[in-house]
DNA sequence: GATTTTACTTACTAGTTAGTAAGTTGTCAA
DNA sequence: TTGACAACTTACTAACTAGTAAGTAAAATC
């Protein structure tokens, strides 16, 4: 036996990592067992399913950042902090190796995936979607942000444009992706 | 020989379905192959390499965006009917079994697809860009769009924007695809 | 000190993948 | 009518896929 710390942890951000960089389909047991040094089985022992390590992915992601959302830290921050705050999430993917939204991935993928990881997608879409759309009706009310409209529908266009802009950046460079930043700022911000 | 008209014809437009569906990684030769009734060799003839069938698909699709660019019907819209058009494509997509953009689906796998295949999504992923560019600038100068900053940012923005809309429908459903295009007008349109 | 549990490895399976080589058959031109 | 060619099929391969069953060794528990 191998002394690896805590290596169910450490396949599950592995896992994330291969998400974000090549898909669902993009990735495979062998490539996780390799990377780690250890036996495809080994993975089977802690995901048995390639479902299962899916969803522990997702429920990670969603813990992370319904951790961070509610910490005061984040909470406390006057609305266009908050925003900044969440554009930095995308900017930090970006600059990791170009990663990718990971709900954009299995959305592409949605139709060749497990139906309950649609499921898991479908619950972490709507906790992003609420959480930025409380914020920007937040921070209209304080004068902070300027938008027509429901903030429902604003932060669906929002988080959609960021979603679409970690993929353009892949062929087009990260400059695109920060140019795409600054124009929603721009259509945004007081 | 069993007569099919323009097999090879047939075979790109399920691909091309295929992909906007499932991804490059989720279709196989022989999904297209039983589709058809065909021999899985039957799709080597025509296209030997999974690389080859891409880059065509792709290729396709430019030549179709430029044919259509380029013809009266809609080279000489006014901007607003022109930004209408472009719209109904995405529209049609989501309408059209839910298929995601291609420049999308492809970026979401970029690093899991054929060289090849990634300089074609750049090049595709660019002519949609100049394109757009050109609209909100004309449309800019002509007073029927309403927007701070440059037209080639905007023009980035908005295309991501429809790119992850389309994703965010698989798992959220086509209203909230409509909620964001009529946001991107409420956010453009004098 | 014995037993159970954890975290694996070894060795395997059945199915799928892209891709190939060689043969077949209908069509068309000379 | 012959020969070339287009459009396939048959039959195959090597590599990879997720997943399993049985065995092993160290560590934790009793």
């Amino acid at each position: 036996m191998v002394k690896i710390e805590n290596s169910k942890r450490t396949i599950l951000n592995l896992a994330e990592s291969l998400l974000q960089d090549k898909g669902f389909n993009g990735f495979s047991y062998a490539h996780i067992a390799s990377e780690l040094g250890v036996k495809n089985a080994a993975i089977h022992y802690h995901f048995p399913t390639k479902e299962d390590l899916g969803r522990a992915v997702i429920q990670h992601y969603r813990d992370r950042f319904k951790l961070w959302t509610n910490n005061a830290r984040v909470k406390d921050l006057p609305s266009r902090e908050k925003l900044d705050w969440f554009f930095g999430i995308y900017s930090s993917m970006r600059a990791d190796k170009g990663k990718v939204c990971l709900v954009g991935s299995m959305e592409v993928e949605f139709n060749s995936i497990p139906g309950g990881l649609q499921e898991e997608v479908q619950i972490l879409h709507k906790e992003l979607l609420d959480w930025l759309e409380a914020t920007l009706a937040e921070g209209r009310d304080a004068d902070a942000f300027q938008f027509n409209g429901d903030p429902a529908n604003k932060a669906a266009l929002i988080l959609s444009t960021l979603q679409g802009a970690l993929q353009m950046a892949r062929a087009l460079g990260t400059k695109k992706f920060r140019d795409v930043v600054e124009q929603m700022k721009l259509d945004l911000i007081v």
